[in-house]
DNA sequence: GTCTATACTGAGATAGAC
DNA sequence: GTCTATCTCAGTATAGAC
């Protein structure tokens, strides 16, 4: 869905073989115990191949985490047209499921983040090139938050907060050894009763100077490379 | 400060000068085109001696970035030490001078980042062995507080608050290309004042519900493995 | 305990032939 | 698209000098 290359003719399937051996070796034996030679021979292909494909072996963990992030959009579609939710299930629904796909792969991730403080790294999760992917995940928190009336403002900038704490979130689920992430579980509760709490008292008038704050930071977060959050909140519209 | 072996005898002349010319090679030619042997022989040391005092290439970066905290305790202790300062200018010195100090060194922060989301690594900023400087950071924004008169349930988590908003800026900051990152400085400008403002309203009887649940959010973050957060605000207290 | 010299291994990544 | 051969470099090992 985000890297567009070889997915013609049967190379679709070679690379998909790939990806599928890797995370699999990866989950047994972990990201740094397995090879690119290993991947590549469980793949029954020569080393130079499994590059044709990946440019290194975190791009891999890259592939695997757009299939999490399109799950994702499908799981919390098909969650929120079955029935009305108020907007805290909603939100509980956007970030349990995002919990849920990832619950066996908390090992995985920490490939995924390896770059991210490296601008320029072509895999960074917070550079250019994985804007489609930000995006994207901004959008199913759009989702989330649906028609719920809220004032412009807010709703301009509200996708990219909940995008931010899920972020955090899954920082905290990465080191959260707490049986079956018991801990990360009761995090996203009480995140979200705060989100929505915030959100009730937000047109009090003793709330004016916050709000103008908070919105202005947000904004500024919005400078990150690649995210127009305008242009998710103009297709959300639509 | 962190990493006590060899500092005595000959060896901490040593371990600096290695330290020191690594980071000057970092800067100039960055971080990954740098490679161990050329540190060496800037150092005028064989391979072997370099590794004799840092277990990795990105374990230069990890005893740079203690210095970097070293430095900020002593910048902050000294800037609130001349004259009174309001709530809001001392939480702008604690945030401006670690800026200060990271200034010209942006691009090395990547590798000092590249295993945070590995539990298990030695290097992992937010891991068990990091877990000395992390308090230390807390610390810092303690003293920033002060004796400012705040109730105790706020007092005991915002140093953990402003650790979390600090790294956050930090992250931003990585990427900010403004010129003379000015963004970064106006969005440390924004959260001081948006801190000062929650803190403000904090005690309305509004808020009492949105206090308990991000109180209960920030002593879950305090489950990060070796912040004991409480130890950090008893020492302060003395 | 500090340091040298040198050889070696492992693995990510690339070049170029087919 | 696929393979084989090769490169680079982090990191280890060894054996010793002072």
């Amino acid at each position: 869905m985000f890297d567009e290359r070889n997915t013609r003719g049967r190379s679709k399937e070679t690379r998909a073989a790939i990806l599928d051996h890797a995370i699999r070796r990866f989950r047994e034996q972990g990201f740094d115990a397995t090879t690119m030679r290993d991947v590549a021979q469980a793949s029954g292909l020569a080393l130079g191949s499994a590059y044709y494909y990946f440019a290194s072996k975190e791009a891999i963990v890259q592939a695997y985490y757009d299939e999490v992030q399109s799950e994702h959009a499908r799981r919390v579609a098909a969650a929120l047209a079955e029935g009305k939710h108020s907007l805290g299930d909603r939100l509980r629904i956007a970030f349990h499921t995002k919990f849920d796909i990832l619950a066996h792969d908390r090992r995985l991730l920490g490939a995924l983040f390896r770059y991210s403080a490296d601008p320029d790294h072509p895999l960074s999760v917070f550079g250019p090139t994985s804007g489609p992917i930000r995006v994207a995940s901004m959008e199913v928190f759009a989702t989330a938050i649906g028609d719920e009336k809220l004032p412009d403002d807010i709703r301009a900038v509200l996708p990219i907060a909940l995008w931010a704490a899920h972020m955090g979130i899954l920082l905290y689920f990465i080191y959260d050894d707490s049986p079956e992430q018991a801990r990360t579980r009761k995090l996203i509760d009480g995140v979200v009763r705060l989100i929505v709490r915030i959100l009730g008292v937000a047109k009090l008038a003793v709330m004016k100077p916050l709000r103008g704050s908070l919105i202005s930071i947000l904004r500024e977060i919005e400078l990150f490379p690649a995210v127009d959050v305008h242009a998710v909140a103009a297709r959300e519209e639509r």
